[in-house]
DNA sequence: CCGAAGCCCTGACACTCGTCATCTATTTAG
DNA sequence: CTAAATAGATGACGAGTGTCAGGGCTTCGG
């Protein structure tokens, strides 16, 4: 059995799934929208009416609980989906996703959303495809994140980063977007205190630099190597 | 949009939605295989060529990493399926599973059922569904497993426990299956010797009671709200 | 009957990490 | 320009947990 290729793009599986006349309705249907940096795109708990696909911005997912306490889920970047997980028997967003700079997505009203995942075979079995994969992720991170220590979550924040946003355009070592401190954090799963001793240490073993707010990736491969222990 | 109600075992969904004609060649092509208690499944990292339905017995899910380092990733009882997160891109087993006591399972071959996840657009639907749910659960475990402390986590293994096996049909506070404690340990994520300590403490509180190596759960209410938070 | 091998349990200790308190640098507002 | 607010950084301390070491109880085979 031959892997099949995962699109990590949501769009381009309706691009190559759907037949024209259900893509035509999507992009009749749809509605663009824009939020500021700090905007929330939807909250945790709120009826999930609404699938989004980031045209142009950064966002993170998130679910809080207890004051203060929050857990990053993943960041997003152009062309990924936000509010997939509100598809199932509860119908709820179990996360709330936010704007980290100021972003625009297109709006797939989810009633039409299970129409052409009903009507479109192949898009629905892809989609299913999509979602083993994200399950997988999940698990995967799942079970290593107990025996991780913070420095190692931390670093795993750092990859993660790079991994969905890249490097500066114009500099190959510089992320092209720095999380704060505060966000780091809550995707490590730790304080920001923390985070912070722990950005120094790995600074210090000349993995990484900081640039004012900013942060300089020197060694990824090193980076790597201490997240999977 | 209504709640779609989700089945928690593969066959029902089999027997929903897909055709006659599909069904014969699943009951024709599937082996029904036995394994003792202690024997493996299937193990992480091999070639995901079988889907595993359990038809009688009790199996443990778990991943490897380290020298005896293992995390249970969930129990599973008569009806449920095993190996279906080998689905996607790799087609390699994430996991290893494990037979918690003498265990008979259904083996469908995975190109037959990629087959039919292809060929029964209703079925693939709710199979899509059926992963969607799991997301959300994996999810929802990865974000408040960080900030529970090892009784919590350790009261979360026995509810799982509880929830998967259900109490002895003659005992209704007596679990119908304990996990080792090494077992328990594995699923809270932590060591045997906290497990231990935690145990002892849910003991002194009269949450729950060991009876040599089983374990009598009396007040389950306090348990989940522990574990809650 | 006896020894070996599994489990289950307990105590002591060191170390990690979360909490609190304080300081500096940068940005924003008046 | 000064004051206040925001973000980053560092030190001190204690609770929670992992590690190590040892002891008891049951099961199984000789």
């Amino acid at each position: 059995m031959e892997p099949i290729p995962l699109p990590d793009t949501l769009a381009e599986l309706i691009a190559r799934h759907c037949s024209p006349a259900w893509r035509d309705l999507i992009k009749q249907q749809c509605v663009t929208q824009h939020f500021d940096a700090g905007q929330d795109v939807f909250l945790e708990g709120s009826p999930a009416d609404q699938l989004y696909i980031v045209r142009k911005g950064r966002v993170k997912v998130f679910s809080t609980f207890g004051p203060g306490t929050r857990r990053i889920l993943r960041f997003a970047r152009d062309g990924q989906v936000l509010g997939h997980r509100g598809i199932g028997a509860a119908f709820t967003y179990p996360v709330t996703a936010t704007a980290l700079v100021p972003t625009t997505v297109d709006a797939v009203p989810m009633p039409l959303f299970m129409q052409v995942l009903e009507a479109n075979a192949a898009f629905c079995f892809h989609f299913m495809l999509f979602f083993a994969e994200e399950l997988r992720r999940s698990e995967e991170q799942a079970r290593n994140i107990l025996n991780m220590d913070v420095q190692q979550r931390v670093a795993k924040a750092l990859i993660a980063t790079v991994r969905c946003f890249g490097f500066d355009k114009d500099d190959k070592t510089l992320l092209a977007f720095t999380p704060s401190r505060q966000d780091l954090a809550d995707y490590a799963g730790t304080t920001y205190e923390s985070t912070i001793r722990a950005i120094s240490e790995l600074q210090k073993q000349k993995f990484i630099k900081n640039v004012g707010r900013e942060i300089r990736i020197l060694d990824r491969k090193k980076l790597e190597q201490l997240m999977h222990g």
